[in-house]
DNA sequence: TCGCTTTAGTTCATGACTCGGACTATCTAG
DNA sequence: CTAGATAGTCCGAGTCATGAACTAAAGCGA
């Protein structure tokens, strides 16, 4: 447990600087060597090196000169839409889903299996998984995509590539990594669904905050259960044991009900799908909508009441985490028309804050958290390089 | 609000390296050359050098060379009691205090002056603060001790070494870095009282998490608001815009009462020393313990309830940011005996959690903060003591 | 007492970087 | 066609960690 840094040495300072380069190049393209070496504060002649190598490991790539103002044109510098790509996984309660998306973002590849897992065991699911996975990677290979690795969303906490309790699926544990790795010859990430819905969301969404993309908000991710990621200057906040960020389990009703995790009034237990759904009186989540658009009262009021519930814990995510917005994903997202008002309201009644953050709608469906597991292998690429070099350059 | 990493140059490189070796020396002192080389992942003869600078610096001294099992005898290697020193400085709402911390985390010098001021003016205060630090400083000097900079903790919102909000002041903005800084010729930081709180716990309290000190918890401050201090990895949690970690005003009502941050059913509303006070029907926290000794029900029943609503709060707070322990410090330190119990059953009904982080009691006392901003400073240095010597050695 | 072994710490040549200035390349303006 | 401006490369110099050889200082066994 106790972190050791390492210690700094020459091949680190390249490393770093290598970082340093490429995520330059990644955050403004098509940019010039001279333009990093003034961004990065390096000098020309280290940025000239260092792009160097970067070009030879195929991850950037020059594009044609522009034309210049003055003086000789500068050589565009992009991400190479041939480098490294990543696979992203997904196995949820009602589908599982697979992405490829290359070194630029750009999905390459998508597929989505819609099935129950609910009353299936285990083994037989990760099998499909398994299956989906070789599909996507043979895509890849035919597109001639280099996976640099993959990542599995999953609705539950995962520790160190274990699936250790998934409540909504009712599965033992489960060891992902070790099984998908050996099928696809990957090194495989497995993260919990919410927190990844919440990178897609930073890295694909279209939202901004003050004209740079966000970097801290909490993404509440409504699916079957109700999930919450937390993104503070760009990372996810997963606390001591990765469990960080559950926000279907805030308590908004001190002497409400007992929920199904063994606590009383958490937010899932009194605005889940379940819940609405059956004070609505409608089976599935169409006819919600159906009903909210025909006007009907008892959806209109039990969608209402839910963005109550939802506010109190909101408010308190407000209080205690600051983040600068809060982005509705899933079902809520699909739901906002007629929950964000009371929702919005019920923050405002709670906080007392003259400007509460803003409360925006994902637009990336239930996308977000496979693409945005996907988008993790590639970014590790970005942030750090070096390693992906001595990894896959056999030297 | 762009971060951009700084490339990596020679300089960082020992930059690095210093802070690597002094940060092991620190850790574990007395410590050998070799067994700083062995643990860090340097060289012998790296370490030695960088040893050298640190000696020269004046941040390590060797001390006696041990008897050795076999071979010669290391020389040991400690923080320097004599090098860099920090001064912790705090107003608060009924007193300000001054601590002077030497490297190795010692007391040097203490100072509290008891006043309320809540209906004085803020310069007047400040005015009174710049001259318990110009004692403070005087007694650095007279012990031979280098100030390498200050810290205010502050009863509310600090950002950039202004305070922003203090609602139990009622202060507007005040410039404290600027004004304490000329007064004492010291770089001034400026930090909420409760974070600054929870760094003090985890770097001079006696908890410990499994053999190594907490890391990752949260730190309940009752004094006349409701502060908590959020810290995960070592590190402050501070959201946004510093305004994380406000556990006062967690909902723990959603009905409640309107509390005086213009929210409904705020932990604070409910449980502050107020609210306490006034449901058991005495004036004072001493009136209060002395009641609570003799078994009187109205003031068990306050307590006990306010027990409760602290569960309820701290609960969400689990669910959110899972750390690893809880622990109460300040008012809810005091009252420990009489109100953890429910605490704790009101944490386990409201999250149902078989085995929730332990709940600990501070035993620093309204301490905590000063000693905590002290601490932040002679950290800094160990954390970067390059950036200490460019700034402290003339050359 | 005298080596022998063991461990601690220093010295110095080597190598891996970045830096900075000189150089070449390629454009526009006049 | 020339001057000026900007992009990019080349190469010598400087900095710092490395690693092996060295010196220092102890205990142990004869």
């Amino acid at each position: 447990m106790t972190v050791r840094a390492e210690p700094a040495q020459h091949a680190g300072m390249r490393a770093s600087n290598l970082a340093l380069v490429l995520g330059e190049v990644a955050r403004t393209s098509p940019v010039s060597r001279a333009q990093v070496a003034a961004r990065t504060g390096l000098t020309k002649s280290s940025v000239s090196g260092l792009v160097t190598d970067l070009i030879s490991a195929g991850l950037i790539v020059e594009s044609a000169p522009a034309a210049a103002e003055r003086g000789r044109p500068a050589t565009g510098l992009g991400l190479a839409p041939g480098g490294a790509a990543g696979l992203g996984l997904e196995i949820n309660v009602d589908y599982l889903a697979a992405v490829v998306t290359d070194l630029t973002g750009a999905p390459r590849y998508h597929h989505v299996v819609r099935r129950d897992n609910r009353d299936r065991a285990a083994d037989e699911v990760v099998a499909d998984l398994i299956e989906v996975a070789r599909t996507a990677t043979a895509s890849a290979a035919s597109q001639g995509l280099p996976l640099a690795g993959g990542c599995v969303a999953v609705p539950g906490l995962a520790v160190d590539g274990t699936l250790v309790r998934a409540p909504n699926l009712g599965w033992p544990e489960v060891d992902l990594a070790d099984a998908v790795g050996e099928a696809t010859g990957l090194e495989i990430d497995v993260q919990n669904e919410a927190n990844l819905a919440a990178l897609g969301e930073m890295w694909f969404g279209a939202h901004q905050h003050e004209g740079e993309p966000l970097r801290d908000f909490v993404h509440v991710s409504g699916e079957i259960g109700i999930g919450g990621g937390i993104v503070i200057g760009g990372e996810v906040f997963r606390g001591a044991h990765a469990g960080a960020g559950e926000l279907g389990h805030v308590v908004v009703a001190p002497d409400g009900p007992r929920c199904g995790c063994g606590g009383h009034g958490c937010l899932e237990r009194m605005a889940g799908q379940q819940e609405i759904l059956a004070r609505a009186g409608v089976a599935t989540m169409s006819d919600l909508t159906r009903a909210c658009e025909a006007g009907d009262r008892a959806a209109l009021d039990a969608v209402t009441d839910a963005g109550r519930h939802l506010g109190v814990a909101l408010a308190s995510v407000l209080t205690l985490l600051d983040p600068a917005a809060i982005v509705l994903g899933g079902a809520f997202a699909t739901l906002a028309p007629w929950l964000a008002a009371a929702t919005s309201a019920s923050v405002s009644h709670h906080t007392g804050a003259a400007d509460p953050p803003a409360l925006l709608v994902s637009g990336l469906g239930s996308d977000a958290a496979v693409r945005g597991a996907a988008g993790t292998v590639v970014r590790r690429v970005i942030a750090d390089p070096a390693a992906y070099l001595t990894r896959h350059t056999p030297r």
